[in-house]
RNA sequence: GUGGAUAUAGCUCAGUUGGUCAGAGCGCCAGAUUGUGGCUCUGGAGGCCGUGGGUUCGAGUCCCAUUAUCCACCCCA
């Protein structure tokens, strides 16, 4: 126990940490580009917010939340995704009260009570845009490119873009009670799953992944058919402005976001070969939640991807990380009277901006070397009797084997930059 | 929450129908005549064989339970 990890968590560790720190600075320039900025919120709310924001009806709220109470007697939850955070930091914080509309990103842990499996875990880690205080289809364009893009300079391939609209709180209800009407008569025959979905949230039986119940949903009515004119024609937007950047897509009448908060444009990023959860992100409008949450009207959208999922894919496909970290200099005393010198020198040359080291375990000289080898240094830098003596220093390159001895002061002209 | 598979040194794994079965490779540490890495050779450290019961004269090797991991369902990132 002491030495085992909780379930669903991972360490991340020297050498596997470096390809995160690489997927954070590209995500980061890529919402610089776009004029996204970060925000940090919780890692725990008020249980309520969830509740809310994201739908009493959901999975996550109702089996998959972290909750507990904190000593105030306080009903506190981790948080399982980023969305009401930042809509709740948005109206405390009156982001309303400045220009609009407010373009945020986040970045971090999110906590699901799950079942583990291959790409999906209990703490796992999301990248997540929000935009609050919009309502066109240019902004709609936007996230999908920008999420695209993400993934494009990743240098992942072969994902699909899937798109799909949920209508307005206008024309929802009616595709609503249509659905019912065509599910009603053979009702009985789907999954007990569905049967509960049928007052619930008639919607969720269309992404059903039983194989009966799909037959059985085969014929239904599509959502598309069913918005109003004013949906219809916000739809075609939005692909006018897809097809503009050149960003290919699949509609998708299946694709669904359960919740009444969700409205218009809703999208999921699909990757294959990463196993069953094969999504890597997804999104859409939420034109409700401002308002549900206690704030004025106002439009928004979001969209979140999975870290664990992106690096998944590109482990997968083979994507190539920048080099592993490595000294530039690595200092090696060849006899014991040189400790005081090397390590005044390895002081030298990190204030010289050298990524620099040397041992502490007083190995000999020949384990140094092996262990310089080891960490894949550039170059060693030998003082020994004579170079104390001399004031010198012999610099080895450690690729070509080549060395020379020299003033220390003239160290860097070797070694460069 | 449901189902299946797996659990032997830091890592990848061998261990036959229960009776020297506690091993190999890699990694780690140290040497190969006294100031030098990457190759080679030699040696060393390291395992309550996931944990707890049971069967047996005797169990990594069979049975039960438990925990963890992996995969899938559900759902999602």
């Amino acid at each position: 126990m002491l030495t085992t990890k909780p379930r669903g968590t991972n360490d991340i560790i020297p050498g596997e940490v470096e390809k995160w720190q690489y997927i954070e600075d590209v995500i980061r320039d890529v919402c610089r580009i776009y004029g996204y900025r970060e925000i940090r919120t919780p890692v725990f709310e008020h249980t309520e917010l969830f509740k809310r924001g994201v739908g009493e009806t959901t999975d996550i709220v109702e089996k998959e939340m972290y909750t507990f109470k904190d000593r105030g007697d306080r009903s506190i939850t981790l948080r399982p995704e980023g969305t009401a955070s930042v809509v709740r930091a948005y109206l405390e914080n009156n982001l309303h009260a400045g220009p609009q509309p407010v373009k945020l990103y986040y970045i971090g842990p999110m906590f699901r009570y799950d079942r583990p499996q291959a790409g999906r875990y209990r703490q796992f880690h999301q990248f997540g845009v929000e935009v609050l205080g919009a309502h066109s289809a240019g902004i709609d364009a936007e996230v999908m490119a920008m999420a695209m893009e993400v993934y494009r300079r990743l240098g992942l391939k072969d994902l699909e873009l899937h798109i799909n609209s949920l209508g307005c709180p206008e024309c929802r209800p009616k595709f609503r009670s249509s659905l019912q009407e065509f599910f009603r008569p053979r009702l009985e025959e789907f999954c007990p799953t569905c049967q509960d979905r049928f007052e619930r949230n008639p919607l969720r039986i269309l992404d059903c992944k039983n194989k009966k119940c799909r037959q059985l949903a085969a014929g239904a009515p599509a959502i598309l058919d069913c918005l109003c004119d004013r949906c219809a024609a916000f739809f075609e937007e939005v692909k006018r402005h897809l097809e503009e950047l050149g960003i290919d897509y699949i509609v998708d009448k299946n694709l669904v976001r359960g919740l009444d908060y969700y409205t218009h444009t809703a999208f999921e990023v699909m990757a294959k070969g990463i196993g069953a959860q094969s999504s890597v992100g997804g999104g859409g409008r939420y034109n409700g939640l401002v308002e549900a949450c206690g704030g004025k009207d106002t439009p928004g959208i979001g969209y979140a991807l999975g870290l664990e999922r992106i690096l998944l894919a590109m482990e997968q496909q083979g994507v190539e990380f920048p080099p592993p970290w490595r000294p530039d200099v690595f200092v090696v005393t060849a006899s014991p009277q040189a400790e005081y010198a090397a390590f005044k020198l390895l002081a030298e040359l990190r204030n010289l901006g050298y990524r620099a080291d040397k041992d502490y375990n007083g190995r000999s000289l020949k384990a140094q070397m092996k262990y310089a080898g080891k960490l894949n240094a550039r170059y060693t830098v030998i003082i020994g009797e004579n170079e104390l003596e001399n004031g010198t220093a012999v610099v080895k390159d450690m690729i070509t084997g080549e060395q020379r001895e020299i003033t220390r002061e003239k160290i860097p002209e070797i070694i460069g930059r």
